[in-house]
RNA sequence: GCGCCCGUAGCUCAAGUGGAUAGAGCACCGGCCUUCUAAGCCGGCGGUUGCAGGUUCGAUUCCUGCCGGGCGCGCCA
């Protein structure tokens, strides 16, 4: 329809082209916009507006000349001047019906649309350190990206989930030394826990599990095992120094190969326990991506020699820089370490090279807000290994603030305080929970207010949109009880009906959809779906309460059942894409 | 100090990437249930969009400078 309206003022002013500047009008792009307010009709152009100082003419006077060269349409049935020098376009009630037509007969796949023409796009989200179970931060990310993923595929892009697992570095030898040294108190040793090591309790169930399988085999003396290390935080030292020693420790004393068997161990328990809960909250991978897997197949190697034979790395000090600065990073950065040790960074830049190589076209990043300062440094490696740099976006996601009876609730995964995703679904359910993570813009950060979320009244947005869906289904019952048949093909002829402000307010919302999907889906914004569907459910109930639909007359009674079906369809379509569920009873 | 995000009604938030009179919900006040779910509907109240400039036909939106809040600035991951 919008379309339809651009080609038409596209006609309109190549006919009085002439007659205003040539120049000008060349220029300028013929841009249709949905009105707010109904009073300016259903579509608006400011076009007038922008010629109108190039023309050297009233903005008004310019819309006159457009409108007067305006071809007709059946779809249009009046145009205005508005303000300024709007051009204002009211569209016939049967550009309005046929929409509808559309709702009915698409059903499940109305409002998507090819607009990404089947362009590839890598979408890589939550990838939460597997060192611990996922925290209510954690489950944004995992709606956000789930929801994106959604609305990219409904527009057309083919997408790909994944999930990258940092399972090489040090967090991860950490883990290990955490595990084994509560499998070490499991087994009667008396010892201080360091203060850098992970203390949530589900080391603890891991040490547990570790002690059921292997027995005392691991358990060394608590003298050996802390002989002659540096001080800890808590005696005046480096935590870091400390943690370090002591995986230097874990490694004399039980050996290499052991140490990695438990680091193994937690790995595999935490990592199944986040599969699990991202699947029961409905967020699906495509592949779980193994960081040691890049050192593994020489990934990491390829990508720091491919930046070496360009030029783009230097020796200094004795590690291996990469020149980032020249892609405009702030400074350069560190890729191997003056002990030889590769940073996270290089892994980071192999990854981004793998993804090159597998031939996506687009790189889509969900990330949290705290790792902004990684943009510059990732993309300049991007260009450097000479990918585009507009094929490489990333999303920051801020932080979540959970309360639970008007206390705030703190997370940190080392201090083990946190709430977990799995207790906050289980608090308020996975749909509240959904719907709430998504309600907000995405560089908003959160309020996610527990009671309100499993409150049943009618401050929880859940239940409203839900609820709309419901009644539909309701109706639908009821209809059958009372010995009514609908029909759809009547319902649709008859439309015209349905001339009441709140039908027409209905209905104009509907034909809104398409492009309130195509809109959240672009500006990867999920929370404009959000308040389409509120909206849409407002206008519902609205006009539930002004109209009896299981009326005597049968022209009537189908063409509004037919208005609810197709406003329960739209309401359905939405709340699939944001992963939440349409109930057929509340 | 530098960088990123945010600042809009009493509260929580929108505002289709520069459009027309800045909108919702909650809270507060007042109406509507013997009829399809009152988990609902209708009406009212509520604003110098943090402050000061600038850009232009037009600014919550873009630019500059302040103020306030959050986060980040390692040969950590």
């Amino acid at each position: 329809m919008k379309t339809l309206i651009e080609s038409l003022l596209r006609r309109a002013l190549a006919a009085v082209a002439e007659e205003l500047v040539p120049a000008a009008s060349r220029g300028v792009s013929v841009e249709v916009e949905q009105t707010r307010d109904a009073a300016h009709g259903d579509f608006a152009s400011n076009l007038a507006l922008r010629l109108a100082k190039a023309s050297g003419r009233p903005p008004r006077r310019v819309a006159e000349a457009l409108v007067e060269a305006l071809p007709r349409d059946a779809a249009v049935a009046k145009v205005e001047i508005g303000g300024a020098g709007f051009i204002n376009f009211f569209l016939s009630a049967d550009a309005y019906h046929e929409e509808i037509g559309r709702i009915l007969a698409s059903a499940r796949r109305y409002g998507r649309c090819d607009l990404g023409g089947g362009r590839s796009v890598l979408l890589e989200f939550v990838s939460a350190n597997p060192t611990g179970p996922l925290h209510v931060g954690h489950g944004r990310h995992a709606a956000y990206g789930a929801t994106l993923g959604n609305l990219l595929e409904a527009v057309g892009f083919r997408v790909e989930r994944e999930y990258y697992v940092n399972d090489a570095g040090r967090q991860m030898e950490i883990l290990a030394v955490s595990t084994w040294l509560r499998y070490l108190e499991r087994c009667g040793e008396r010892l201080s826990f360091p203060a850098n090591g992970y203390r949530g309790e589900y080391i603890g169930a891991i040490a547990d599990q570790l002690f059921a399988a292997v027995g005392p085999a691991l358990r060394r003396g608590g003298a050996e095992l802390f002989a002659d290390l540096p001080p800890d935080e808590a005696q005046g030292g480096d935590k870091e120094a400390y943690i370090d020693a002591l995986i230097a420790r874990a490694r004399s004393l039980i050996g290499d190969a052991q140490l990695r068997k438990i680091l193994d161990f937690a790995l595999r328990d935490i990592l199944t326990d986040i599969q699990e809960d991202l699947r029961e909250f409905g967020v699906e991978f495509d592949r779980w991506f193994f960081e040691r897997s890049l050192e593994e197949d020489g990934s990491i190697d390829r990508a720091l020699a491919a930046l070496e034979r360009s030029g783009r790395a230097y020796r200094k000090d004795g590690a291996l820089w990469f020149k980032s600065s020249e892609f405009g990073d702030e400074k350069d950065r560190v890729v191997v370490r003056d002990n030889g040790v590769k940073t996270y960074f290089a892994s980071d830049i192999a990854y981004i090279f793998n993804k090159l190589e597998r031939g996506f076209e687009h790189l889509l990043y969900v990330w949290g807000a705290d790792h902004h300062g990684y943009i510059a440094r990732l993309r300049a490696g991007l260009i450097a290994l000479g990918g585009r740099p507009d094929c490489f976006e990333v999303r920051l996601v801020q932080f979540v603030s959970l309360f639970r009876g008007g206390e705030k609730a703190q997370m940190s995964t080392r201090s083990g305080e946190f709430v977990t995703l799995r207790e906050l679904r289980k608090e308020v359910g996975n749909d509240a929970a959904r719907l709430f993570y998504v309600m907000r813009s995405n560089d908003q950060q959160l309020e996610f207010d527990m009671q309100l979320a499993t409150s049943r009244c009618n401050e929880n947005p859940l239940y409203y949109i839900q609820y709309a869906h419901a009644r539909v289904a309701s109706l639908l019952r009821q209809l059958q009880d009372r010995g009514f048949v609908y029909d759809p093909a009547e319902g649709l002829a008859r439309l015209g009906l349905l001339v009441a402000a709140q039908e027409r307010q209905l209905i104009g919302r509907l034909c809104l959809y398409p492009q309130a999907l195509e809109q959240a889906a672009l500006q990867r914004a999920p929370h404009l779906l959000v308040h389409y569907l509120r909206d849409l459910a407002n206008d519902f109930h609205t006009n539930y309460g002004a109209h009896q639909f299981l009326v005597e007359d049968p022209a009537l009674r189908n063409a509004r059942v037919a208005l609810a079906v197709a406003a329960q369809t739209v309401i359905r379509n939405g709340l699939e894409l944001l992963g939440v569920a349409a109930p057929e009873t509340m």
